[in-house]
RNA sequence: GGCCCCAUCGUCUAAUGGUUAGGACAUCAGGUUUUCAUCCUGGUAACGGGGGUUCAAUUCCCCCUGGGGUCACCA
């Protein structure tokens, strides 16, 4: 049998985080089996459609790299298929027209919660006769199909969870077939689902509770269940279900803010999934191939975006570096000008303070021009004022004399200015730390040496000079 | 509230009918470093409660509690 799994999200923004770690099973899993994996567009509601967001969706998907097999199909190009398969339940007494007004509806619901019954429809209409309806629908008046629930108790199997049991009593006459002509998800989603060949229908847990619905409608179309697989939410701090509000919940957010589509995909995959418990970084290739169903846990996992920084940061570390220049090179503003070498450089040094791309700018600023500073800050805890500004005057002519040579690598520079201080019996502290602070304006940097070798001869002799201005007013 | 699902450190998780209950993030302490960060070492920290079953339960069963999801002509 050929594995066939799906992603069906709704035109409605945005990839949401829980929507990507979806995919990403369905991807895993269909990948690992050398089975297909599906796009289609689920867009039958015509109220909820946000232009531009099916583009979104595709171009977040490809960033992500993930790519489908087949699809996308869009069902709201589907219509007659639809409304074929409505015909079908209708013919077999599965289905019934109900032509109740919203009106109706809702004040049934009130009328249900007041006596605090459950609020599900009173099959009003289901005792309409042949005539009647015929009558109405001649009429034009507005109506919708409804499914019929059978009596007795329903029983799925999920891969998940194992069998799940629920009274027929609870479940509703659900619509499938709206007013406007378009099926609702339900219907939908189970045509489709058939008709495509999906063999495993991985989805969020949210879904659970509409799955009996689902079930008597593969069993009135005379079809085989597929396998469900019903995955544990991704969840805000507060357990609750990964909204906005407590934080950014679409991909491309984290996109925005310089998070790895490799990072985020390793971290996600392992809310709810772990491979071997071991290790936490993992290649794509090796999440599919080590991905088993079985192994999904059942309980929600809570979203925890600083252990995701953490993780970006070691994937930004065991970067190529010249494919982090270029994607750093994004975070950039305009009057942020480097040219790649410079660029490259400064990454050598400043990618292991680096946890997220859009710090970049940040790191980058100080090199390409100082901010002003105090003078106070150029003297080392444990020195004076005036040892600064000898050991700064000292320092000055040491790298004025130094060859270009010395300025290939950072090891040359701090050689010869370690034997330097060492010749003159001097310490580390009051020679390095103004030079520090002479470089790179700030008491946090790289070190000195790293510094120098970024900047350059001439550079680090210009800021030397400011340094020492900054002392003697 | 009805129904459904779930329950190991703060968080993500591993393992097991008999273990000092393991790893990672975070946190704390120490080391490296002239600083921050990185890196290294170490520490704190978990089986929700009550009944069973069993020679033995964190593990299997039941109840409770807690958390979550769902109750639309939305998906």
């Amino acid at each position: 049998m050929n594995i066939k799994t799906r992603l069906a999200p709704s035109p409605t923004g945005y990839l949401h985080i829980g929507s990507l770690r979806t995919a990403l099973y369905n991807y895993f899993f269909a990948k690992k089996n050398h089975g297909t994996f599906l796009l289609r567009i689920e867009d039958t509601d015509r109220t909820r459609y946000v232009e531009g967001s099916v583009e979104a969706l595709l171009k977040t998907l490809k960033q992500m790299h993930l790519s489908w097999d087949e699809g996308p199909y869009v069902q709201s190009e589907r219509l007659p298929i639809y409304q074929e398969h409505a015909q079908m339940l209708l013919e077999k007494g599965s289905a019934y027209y109900c032509f109740c007004t919203p009106e109706r509806l809702k004040e049934l619901r009130e009328r249900q919660q007041q006596v605090k019954q459950s609020t599900k429809y009173d099959r009003h209409c289901l005792s309409l006769s042949t005539d009647e309806i015929q009558k109405r629908l001649a009429a034009g008046e507005s109506h919708v199909i409804r499914l019929k629930i059978p009596d007795g108790i329903t029983t799925f199997e999920d891969a998940i969870r194992g069998s799940i049991t629920i009274n027929n009593e609870e479940i509703d006459d659900q619509v499938l077939m709206k007013s406007d002509g378009f099926p609702t998800y339900h219907l939908a989603v189970v045509v489709d689902d058939h008709l495509m060949g999906i063999t495993h229908i991985i989805r969020a847990e949210e879904w659970i509770s509409s799955v009996p619905k689902h079930v008597h409608l593969y069993q009135s179309f005379g079809w085989d269940l597929p396998v469900f697989a019903h995955l544990p939410l991704v969840l805000n701090p507060d357990k609750s279900k990964l909204s906005k509000r407590q934080g950014d919940v679409a991909v491309e957010d984290y996109l925005a803010k310089g998070y790895l589509p490799e990072a985020l995909i390793n971290y996600v995959a392992l809310l709810g999934f772990n491979p071997t418990a071991d290790r936490e970084i993992y290649k794509m290739d090796e999440l599919i191939e080590l991905f088993d169903l079985s192994k999904v846990n059942k309980s929600g996992a809570v979203f925890d975006v600083q252990k995701l920084r953490w993780m970006n940061g070691q994937y930004l570390r065991a970067m190529d570096l010249d494919a982090l220049v270029s994607a750093s090179k994004n975070f950039l503003t305009n009057d942020e000008v480097v040219t790649d070498e410079m660029l490259k450089k400064i990454l050598t040094v400043e990618v292991e303070r680096l946890e997220v791309l859009s710090e970049v700018s940040d790191r980058v600023r100080p090199y390409l021009s100082i901010s002003d500073y105090d003078a106070s800050i150029l003297v080392w805890k444990k020195s004076t004022r005036e040892d600064a500004q000898a050991q700064l005057q000292g320092l000055s002519g040491l790298v004025g004399s130094f060859s270009p040579s010395v300025f290939e690598n950072v090891s040359l520079i701090e050689h010869a200015i370690k034997q330097y201080i060492e010749s003159k019996s001097l310490q580390n502290g009051n020679v390095l730390w103004p030079l520090r602070v002479a470089l790179s304006g700030s008491e946090q940097s790289a070190s000195p040496f790293q510094l120098a070798w970024v900047l350059g001869k001439d550079e680090t002799l210009s800021r030397l000079t400011i340094a020492l201005n900054k002392l003697s007013a």
